[in-house]
DNA sequence: CTGGAGGGAGTTTTT
DNA sequence: CTCCCTCCAG
């Protein structure tokens, strides 16, 4: 985790009060700089770019040659004034244009590092940015920079103004599941039937409101459905006041609000604070964090950088147009596109061209390498997800033999729920793995227990963490009692917890009932001045102490509480790590700060560089890179994934740029599984390869199949169509192949994608001339088949259409019984 | 009030 | 399939 990040970095900006004192800080630090930075004295880390990128800015590319820039890089690197976006194609060494354009604009133009506000996505990333500026620019400058998340920066920044956003300094950030039980808390208030309206589908439409910046005011009901919804985020807010908490989108909500108004003083000193601000994974920003970009830029110094097609997060709230459009809200924009892919193989990138030419409205860009073709990308057919399990990892065996590292090695699949059955092969194989996501650590019941009760004593207000912890251990506070405690604290409009005291003395409680209830009050009362003095740390311990949390695992001689007190131990161990660090970096560490990072911490900040193969969905391996890389389950509905709403239009578009991330991920070897039948979700699904692997250039990818997939009888079970005749015998011929050879004369002009030479243009396809409105390449459907591509259609009154068929190859069908996308 | 058993529902992606 | 919730008996 990488939390504590920006404490450290942002200090010279929570310091600085007025615009003279931002002057002279602005000087020193230009010198320290300067004296940071002596060109006589080597670094360790040679070349360094603050001797090379020397003011005024040298004209590049010569010095750029030096730094291995390339002329579109340098190019970035060297714009300084003005707004500019950069289009940076998957492996084109974006993240060195960022932190050599950040160095060049602290050395070259001696910008105050706190001047520069540079935003990501995840921590992760903002670590590793922080980690490569310092070891350009030196530690002393890198510390200084304003580096972090949109949600780590923000609630910084609402920690100083919180005044400016009607909260107390100590607000809480309630997580996705605090969220929905604020939901169901206000869904019973209501007496909405929570079956009706599920708090997850209600919370979302919240969420989407909130993304594109409406509070109640300004929502507007459609229909009755709608009506709930309002009164259920009216009801939302006010809670979330109340209780001095905020979630995800208030973070960011709120910081807008301050930094648009034109007249109040916090929002005028944001305005000003920075000189540059860069954004990272711009496609990714939704309209609300857009809006706080542009005006935290009012220098017009905005650099933002960013990849339409690997735009994979419009569920929520994420929207491409932003990055496509931004030549419009910024006319002088300067535009710069890194093309050049120095990541993968020449076949992996030219099969990632395959599967994102056909993207619609994509900012038009010619990704391409220098590199040789390298091997092939394999395509392998298995019978089901255990043979495609096993599969796998007999070639990570292979992998490690040929000396490939086992963290140089990744299985990507779609859902979650495919990750069980490769996580048990790996563990009979004994290959050591790791797993992003998934149950979350931080989510489950014995850690949420110990961080509700930590938080409620930061903020005795939240009513959420209240109603969790009151009853854990059971302290004969039930139901009857809780509902009781809620009608005083509505009746004295009050937290939950003030209203312990006026419940008791109100009366009309049992003796027993009142014990407890002060019993626990006076629990959480000296435990809060234990709070105030000792570190984090041991709270946590007196708190399990104290509570008979640990009293209550300690009985229960289940292996289920062994595993409970280890995680206990393990987040007492996440506390202790934020104490060293916060220490290291001069500074104590609070519980305040300890809560914070935990709720804006993510899965893939874990991710350890360890000699271990990674398991993660694609969505989590957005950023990442690996020798080797196996994506699974490349079966229509699985990858593009289909849900079980038929409602809900899924968005092939978004699936579409999902692959392309996927396939970009590897460098040197690249494996695409699919499976024939697959039980997931409770069920077992039959399974066509998906229409993306049709996609793959023919010439780049080499099929094979499972031993048990190649077998006539499982052959049968998975793809044999009744009305077929039976195959002949002999060996199996992979679609991916018999189009190789048989079948390439059919192949349209698009199947078969030829190797280009670096910088050649990328050849859009053309839609041919066709009957019936079926166009040659155009995609359809067919009930047996699954989905295919035209190749060549007759015309005629009843038109027949060639067509071809991922998993099936080329068969000629009557047009009628075709359904085109 | 507690604890267990049994039924039902919902299953993507996450700061 | 799994988790969550409810319901029921003690």
């Amino acid at each position: 985790m990488e939390g504590a990040e920006g404490e450290g970095g942002c200090r010279g900006f929570f310091a600085e009060k007025s615009a003279t004192a931002g002057a002279s800080c602005e000087r020193a630090a230009a010198a320290s700089s300067v004296r940071d930075s002596p060109h006589g004295e080597p670094r360790a880390t040679a070349p360094s770019v603050t001797d090379l990128v020397a003011f005024p800015p040298p004209a590049f590319p010569e010095p750029a040659d030096e730094l291995g820039l390339n002329e579109p890089q340098a190019r970035a690197v060297a714009h300084v004034e003005g707004p500019l976006v950069v289009f940076a194609g998957a492996g084109s060494g974006k993240t060195r244009v960022i932190t050599y354009r950040i160095a060049n604009l602290l050395a070259g133009h001696r910008v105050p590092p706190y001047r520069v506000l540079a935003v990501t996505f995840t921590n992760k990333a903002a670590g590793e940015m922080r980690r490569r500026i310092a070891s350009l620019a030196g530690d002393e400058i890198a510390k200084e920079l304003c580096i972090g998340t949109f949600h780590a920066t923000c609630a910084r920044l609402l920690r100083r103004f919180h005044d400016a956003a009607g909260l107390e300094r100590n607000f809480v950030i309630y997580d996705d599941s605090d969220q929905r039980a604020v939901v169901a808390r206000v869904l019973k208030e209501l007496s909405l039937d929570d079956k009706r309206y599920p708090p997850r589908q209600v919370l979302s439409r919240i969420h989407k409101e909130k993304q594109e910046g409406r509070g109640p005011a300004d929502f507007e009901p459609q229909g009755f459905f709608d009506d709930a919804i309002l009164k259920v985020y009216e009801g939302y807010e006010r809670y979330l006041r109340k209780a001095n908490a905020v979630d995800f989108d208030d973070l960011i909500l709120s910081v807008l609000r301050i930094a648009e108004d034109p007249k109040s003083l916090p929002g005028e000193d944001l305005r000003a604070r920075f000189r540059h601000v860069l954004v990272d994974e711009f496609q990714d920003v939704n309209q609300v964090q857009y809006r706080l970009v542009r005006a935290l830029a009012a220098s017009r110094n905005l650099c933002v950088v960013g990849d339409d097609d690997q735009s994979i997060y419009r569920w929520r709230g994420a929207d491409v147009r932003i990055v496509r459009n931004f030549r419009r809200d910024f006319p002088d924009a300067a535009i710069v596109k890194l093309e050049q892919n120095y990541r993968s193989s020449g076949n992996i990138v030219r099969a990632a061209l395959g599967v994102i030419k056909p993207a619609k409205d994509r900012e038009p860009k010619e990704l391409w390498t220098a590199r040789d073709g390298g091997e092939p990308v394999v395509v392998v057919a298995a019978q089901n997800e255990h043979d495609e399990a096993a599969w796998v990892a007999e070639r990570v065996r292979e992998a490690q033999a040929r000396g490939v590292p086992l963290g140089e090695v990744a299985i990507f699949y779609r859902v979650h729920a495919q990750s069980r059955v490769l996580e048990e092969v790996l563990r009979a194989e004994r290959i050591p793995y790791q797993i992003v996501g998934g149950m979350r650590f931080f989510e489950r019941a014995e850690v949420k227990d110990l961080l509700s009760y930590l938080r409620i004593l930061d903020n005795p207000k939240s009513d959420v963490d209240l109603e969790r912890i009151i009853n854990v251990p059971a302290r004969k506070i039930g139901q009857a009692t809780l509902d009781r405690l809620t009608q005083v604290a509505n009746a004295l409009n009050v937290p939950l917890y003030e209203a312990l005291v006026p419940l008791v003395e109100r009366g009309g409680l049992g003796t027993a009932a009142k014990k407890s209830l002060l019993a626990f009050r006076d629990l959480i009362e000296s435990l809060r001045e234990k709070a105030a003095s000792a570190p984090p740390s041991d709270l946590a311990r007196e708190v399990l102490a104290r509570t008979g949390y640990a009293r209550m695992l300690d009985e229960d001689d289940s292996a289920e509480s062994d595993a409970r007190k280890q995680n206990l131990q393990e987040l007492i161990g996440s506390i202790l790590d934020y104490e060293a660090e916060a220490a290291a970096a001069g500074q104590v560490g609070t519980l305040s700060g300890y809560l914070e990072r935990v709720t804006l911490s993510s899965d893939i900040d874990a991710l350890e560089d360890a000699p271990r193969v990674s398991m993660m969905t694609v969505h989590a391996a957005k950023g990442l890179e690996f020798d080797t890389v196996f994506i699974t389950g490349m079966e229509d509905e699985i990858f593009p994934f289909k849900g079980p709403d038929p409602k809900r239009n899924e968005d092939i578009e978004e699936e579409r740029r999902l692959a392309y991330v996927a396939v970009t991920r590897a460098r040197e070897r690249l494996f695409v599984t699919h499976a024939a039948r697959r039980m997931i979700f409770g069920n077992t699904r039959f399974g066509v390869p998906s229409r993306f692997i049709a996609d793959f250039p023919t010439a780049a990818v080499k099929g094979l199949m499972t031993a048990a997939a190649s077998s006539e009888r499982s052959f049968r079970d998975g793809y044999r169509d009744r009305d077929e005749p039976a195959r002949p015998r002999g060996p199996w011929v992979h679609p991916m192949d018999r189009e190789k050879t048989s079948a390439r004369s059919f192949a349209s002009p698009s199947a078969s994608v030829p190797a280009r030479a670096p910088g050649e243009r990328y050849i859009e396809r053309e839609p041919g001339e066709g009957a019936g409105g079926l166009a040659r390449g155009a995609r359809v459907m067919h009930e047996k088949f699954g989905v295919g591509a035209i190749v060549d259609v007759d015309p005629g009154d009843d038109p027949i259409a060639t067509v071809k068929f991922s998993g099936w190859g080329v068969k000629r069908i009557k047009a009628r019984f075709l359904r085109t996308e």
